[in-house]
RNA sequence: GCUGACGUAGCUCAAUUGGCAGAGCACCUGAUUUGUAAUCAGGCGGUUGCGAGUUCGAUUCUCGCCGUCAGCUCCA
């Protein structure tokens, strides 16, 4: 804190003009000096890049910015200071709540109380209006700076408040932020005064143990969120409704894809419909790999002499199902909860040469897991799914192309239903294997890779695996959620401790790398992906029903019949609907099952060999055309994997 | 796993202070033969998640178990 010794600051202005400021000015005073118009706007101000509030005491100098609502990190403020007024109205409300933390989080803010008893959906809606009223009171955000025992003073009520500060070494700095009736200790930075609060929404409440930790007491979380304006809020809040909506337990009951059943907590039953999605997924991934893929299946069961061998029987154990052996009466052996061991298995079986390299084993095989109770939800988190895995056993000097090729595949493979998707390049974590030239190699491999994809990438330093580093896949939907799913990891700790060796060139033995690869993260992860993203109205490839034909009464069922049985020649997942229903029933049926297209028989086309063809979702809009036309165009859109002209939001 | 809420017909939901468990849809039967989002009538359907307890009496109150949902990283 060299610079906090500094008498005078010297700030550096983005029009170049530079201004000396005694040390301990606040924001306030310098962004007033520059103009009070721009006081007006200001919402804090960044001195190299730091944010501080208008009420900070600067301590530093270099370039000098100030933040007003356009920046986005503004926002973050407003949220802060959100939490703060949402404190202060429960406090009004509810005395007796202790205070936890309030910080803001990606999608808006929460606070943490110790109360009694939990919150209930009445207590929010008092807390909002009261919020409000303190907003309107406009009490200007206050910043001290105080020292320890005096803040152990201010917050002699709040045991929560005094075990952090019992945290703080003596030359740190202390600071409290006073908004009318409720201070809290707090760091900042916040916006100037709680009218700036005027877009907000209070969205849930929820236990959270103190500091995350699970052997501490349970508080009470409110979940909140806030906007500069009032728009962005409402979409915000249109994006929480129209993800309830388009939830996959909802829609995948809906369109009977598939079941849970308390006998198999964490595992899909998957119906008729479902299957034939899940398959038609399955073959897509197929048909991608055909080439330069070695499809191989291995055992489910393994003893745990593999596992001890990976690794994994030590601290992943308790994640594996462990089957009881019954000649030892020991649980010796367990469901696979991943397929790398056993892809190097069967490695290990044969002897290869470097020209057989890069070898791709890749793997549809059912992996279990078990995954605590808690954390099981819909088909996002199972205990038992399958992987589109695969394992590349390749040369150092092959890594480069490799991950520029995985990358392609896994880019392409997302795009094909309209996902795109954010790169992240994770580095050498603190404890990881290898040495630092390894890790040099991995990482500028990785890097020419993803440079060569030409495509922007994130990087998150630290993040990669103890064994190598990796490329995330974070996939946006129709509205605008964020999901991992694919991942390219290199790994130089399993070729190790699996022993496996290549012959190279100069016929002596080599270590390979080995890269793990998955696509989708898992099948079943997917689907709810993708029944989201769609909102259930898959593109007419996915859709597991293509054409629901409908004869308009009894006499034209035969033709109906004959229609149905040469679409399905033709490779057409069509159903006939000729039931005792009324068309109006029957078409209503297929929209409501999102059927993409409906073919209707009446005199006029049995007569003349049509069809009138209702498309989903397109109303009363029909068109006539022959048989044989269509069946063509539904065809082609399977063939070009057609996707849904607006993917309905 | 922990905290909280929830669990009633295949589905979505009702059931005043504890007093014979209902509706719509689905399903079945019959009538109707339908021209682009629900034809009419009748009928079937329940050990109220499971198991204990309190009570004259429990869907309702208490406890245990099972399951589902939300939350449990984002740091004063």
């Amino acid at each position: 804190m060299a610079s906090s010794h500094e008498l005078t600051l010297n700030l550096v202005l983005p029009n170049g003009a530079t201004r000396d400021v005694p040390a301990g000015t606040t924001g306030r005073d310098v962004v007033a000096s520059i103009g009070p118009g721009l006081l007006k706007a200001a919402i804090a101000v960044a001195v190299d890049g730091d944010v501080f509030d208008l009420m900070t005491p600067l301590r530093k100098g270099g370039a000098f910015v100030v933040l007003k609502e356009s920046d986005p990190r503004s926002l973050d403020l407003l949220r802060h200071s959100g939490a703060h007024i949402l404190a202060t109205a429960v406090r009004r409300l509810r005395p007796d709540a202790k205070i936890g933390f309030g910080p803001a989080i990606d999608d808006g803010f929460y606070y943490d109380f110790e109360v009694d008893k939990p919150f209930t959906p009445e207590d929010l809606e008092a807390f909002e209006a009261e919020m409000v009223k303190v907003a309107a009171e406009k009490f200007p955000f206050l910043r001290e700076e105080v020292s320890k025992s005096e803040a152990q003073k201010r917050f002699a009520d709040d045991p929560l408040k005094l075990e952090r500060l019992a945290e703080f070494s003596d030359d740190e700095i202390i600071s409290t932020y006073t908004d009318g009736p409720f201070i809290d200790l707090c760091r900042g930075p916040h916006v100037p005064d709680t009218s700036y609060l005027k877009n907000f929404k209070l969205l849930s409440a929820a236990a959270a143990y103190w500091r995350g930790d699970e052997t501490r007491q349970m508080l009470q979380r409110i979940y909140a969120t806030a906007f500069w304006k009032k728009d962005e809020l409402e979409a915000h809040l249109h994006r929480i409704t129209e993800a309830r909506r388009r939830d996959h337990r909802v829609v995948g009951k809906q369109l009977d894809l598939f079941m849970f059943h308390p006998f198999a907590p964490g595992a899909a039953f998957w119906t008729e419909r479902g299957t034939l999605l899940y398959n038609t997924l399955v073959d897509f991934v197929r048909g991608l790999q055909r080439a330069d893929y070695k499809e191989i299946k291995t055992p489910l069961l393994y003893n745990k002499g593999l596992w001890e061998t990976s690794g994994h029987w030590g601290k992943y154990r308790e994640n594996m199902f462990l089957v009881l052996d019954s000649e030892t009466s020991e649980h010796d052996f367990s469901l696979k909860p991943m397929n790398c061991p056993s892809h190097y298995l069967m490695y290990l079986a044969k002897k290869h040469s470097y020209r057989e390299l890069p070898l791709r084993y890749a793997t549809f095989d059912v992996l279990h897991r078990n995954e605590i109770s808690g954390a099981l939800s819909g088909l996002t988190r199972v205990r038992q799914f399958a992987q589109d895995d695969c394992h590349v056993f390749l040369m150092q000097s092959q890594i480069r192309d490799e991950v520029e090729r995985l990358t392609k595949f896994i880019l392409g493979y997302y795009s094909a239903f309209g996902l795109t998707a954010r790169l992240k390049f994770a580095t050498r974590p603190e404890t990881r294997i290898g040495t630092d030239e390894l890790w040099d190699g991995a990482e500028l491999a990785l890097r020419e890779a993803l440079d060569a994809t030409g495509l922007p990438y994130e990087l998150k330093p630290g993040d990669g695996a103890f064994y190598g580093p990796k490329i995330d896949f974070d996939v946006t939907d129709s509205i605008g959620r964020h999901w991992q799913l694919g991942t390219i990891q290199l790994d130089y700790n399993a070729p190790d401790r699996f022993d496996l060796n290549y012959t190279g060139e100069d016929n002596a033995d080599h270590r390979p790398v080995v890269i793990h690869r998955a696509v989708s993260g898992s099948f079943e992860r997917f689907i709810a992906i993708l029944i989201e993203h769609f909102a259930g109205a898959f593109p007419v490839w996915l859709a597991p029903e293509q054409v629901r034909v409908l004869p308009i009464a009894d006499d034209f069922a035969p033709v109906a019949r004959e229609v149905t049985q040469r679409m399905r020649d033709a490779g057409i997942r069509a159903t006939l609907d000729d039931g005792n229903d009324t068309l109006n029933y029957r078409i209503r049926e297929a929209e409501t099952m999102k059927t993409p297209y409906m073919a209707v028989i009446g005199k006029r086309e049995a007569e003349a060999g049509t069809l009138a063809v209702r498309e989903r979702g397109q109303g009363k809009k029909q068109e006539v055309v022959a048989v044989d036309a269509f069946i063509a165009r539904v065809l082609e859109e399977i063939r070009t994997r057609a996707l849904p002209v607006a993917v309905e939001s």
